[in-house]
DNA sequence: CTGTCAAATTGAAGAGCATCAATATGTCTA
DNA sequence: TAGACATATTGATGCTCTTCAATTTGACAG
């Protein structure tokens, strides 16, 4: 199993809309289903599908089938992999450390 | 002096586009001109700064006239800060420490 | 002042993206 | 298998963004 690091214009391109930062505050440390979602933000059911569609894309959220919903959370340490990233890119001269908590 | 903490989503958006982040790397640990970026990548030069705009708008950039020329550099802590923000949002469970080098 | 050089702004064209309604796919239950 | 429910996909529309050519603004030299 190989280690990819994360691309910066994919990280990036993921998190500049409003929409998918609120959905990933929602299935921030929890499992939700699209459904409950949906019901959290005032969009669309398609909306919301697509959203999560670019998230997973990006490998910033896992998903999990139960039954017929599905489940989706936010996976941390993407993020905190693709900020890493970026300030190794961008802010060299600082140092930018992550440890489990 | 008040210290304004980064707002995500434009710290994402300014981030989320190729030719800037090019641009944020050539002018990362120096300084450059307009036209030493112009002449670095392959965009016009109203291109350039209208990316510059953006960056600077965002607070990422920081500039300095000098003659007829304009010279811009990465504003590294403040990228520093816009990742360890996301990682703040986004990223609870894991430690993202900045500290300069 | 006038001309020249560097960068910013304006305006327009086109690409990309978010959003929704309608539909399809997949899963469970009866 | 048929119907109901949850999510994904399709197709269309409108908005946002990138890009460039043309022009403007600003700064220096003569």
């Amino acid at each position: 199993m190989s280690i990819k690091t994360m691309n910066p214009i994919t990280f990036a391109k993921a998190l500049a809309d409003e929409t998918r930062q609120k959905i990933m505050s929602l299935c921030c440390c929890k499992w939700l289903s699209v459904g409950e979602i949906v019901d959290a933000l005032n969009v669309s059911q398609p909306t919301v599908s697509h959203h999560l569609g670019i998230l997973r894309a990006a490998g910033l959220v896992d998903s999990r089938r139960e039954g017929k919903q599905i489940f989706y959370s936010l996976n941390q340490a993407k993020i905190a992999s693709g900020c890493c990233q970026l300030a190794i890119d961008f802010a060299p001269e600082h140092n930018l450390v992550v440890s489990p908590k």
